[in-house]
DNA sequence: CCACAGCTTGACATTGTGTCAATAACAAAT
DNA sequence: ATTTGTTATTGACACAATGTCAAGCTGTGG
């Protein structure tokens, strides 16, 4: 798939620069000439930088077609399973989005456009895992010692990126060794029997 | 307690304006300002900026008595007693913690000291969830079915200062709520009987 | 009185962000 | 075929923040 505007190239070029360093001290400069495009003409596109990583988180967003896994999670036949998936699609889609989401956390505090792009996408998650919970719930599955806001707050946490980041990047965790202990982690926490 | 040296002035002054920002978004030139001296006599007491932030970590350890506040932990009566003081002690310190912890990891990326300074951190955090991990097992608590290295790896990353920063001040827990719900969690997820 | 440590002043280089004005290339519309 | 509008380029500029440098001030102890 070619990209056809420069407004494209130049995400992908972001991304790949992002990709590649790892983090996203990556200066505009740079990813114009990686766009092969002049320095402003990155302006034209994108307000500032804060913009330009918002936009970018979205486009890795879309380019994941994240909209259908999600989907495909709640999909799941029985609430556990669709824990486990959500768990699995976690450990499949952060590698990639990491970096970006980084970059927009640090820009947040200072740009509002980024602040709100963040909470946007915290109150997306957040939704999901309080669905699964309801589900949980319904199913009857879910500890009864526990309250339903705090659980979804629970897997909300601790199926996130950061989570993800200390235990895979920090303690070089395989992404099956992440998958199946969080999983049963949170099985263990969350459900009736503790998870078997 | 008077500061007497001006060091000592710069590191508080330093404090003060992270504490009432909520970040670490301060110029070399403000915390000289605070703490009424010049900019150029920063640079005479911390090579650069992360210099300084890792030195106001260290400060701010210092300051809270840390060591001793772990030790308290490690005289609980049992295992399972000590994880519940270790949650207890994170919700204690970390608001404190936390800007200067954020300051640090930012420019960590750039910074060797910085890195150093917080792989030593993290080390050392470490230990002491392995040690704990290592009781649970000995008093035979420890559920059957994990890892003791994973366990440690996992009682670290809930009890981060991450996951504190996503409950309390992302999603409004009181510290009350953190430390019920993390302890109730960690005892599920890793003893035997599933914490009662 | 001298030396030295700690601090100040002011100037400077550098890097990165964001803005502006003038201009070029080019496609589509009329 | 000229006009129009979009998109991009070039080069210059202002600004903020970091970090460096050189020269000089001040007080304390030898």
């Amino acid at each position: 798939m070619s990209i056809t505007n420069s407004k494209g190239r130049i995400l992908e070029a972001a991304l790949a620069l992002i990709a590649r360093r790892g983090d996203a001290r990556v200066t505009m400069a740079q990813i114009a000439k990686a766009a092969r495009v002049s320095r402003q003409a990155v302006y034209l596109h994108f307000a500032d930088r804060a913009d330009l990583m918002v936009a970018l988180a979205r486009h890795v967003d879309h380019k994941r077609g994240l909209a259908e896994e999600i989907q495909r999670v709640n999909s799941a036949p029985t609430a556990r399973a669709a824990l486990s998936a959500m768990v699995a699609l976690q450990a499949r889609t952060n590698p990639d989005i990491w970096a970006v989401a980084r970059a927009v956390d640090a820009v947040r505090r200072t740009d509002d456009a980024a602040e709100r792009s963040w909470q946007d996408r915290l109150q997306h998650r957040l939704e999901g895992c309080r669905q699964l919970i309801a589900r949980l719930e319904r199913e009857g599955e879910l500890r009864k010692d526990i309250d339903p806001a705090a659980a979804a707050d629970l897997l909300w946490t601790i199926t996130s990126l950061r989570t993800w980041e200390d235990l895979v990047l920090q303690r070089g965790w395989t992404p099956e060794h992440y998958q199946s202990h969080i999983t049963r982690l949170l099985l263990a926490a969350l459900t009736r029997d503790g998870g078997l």
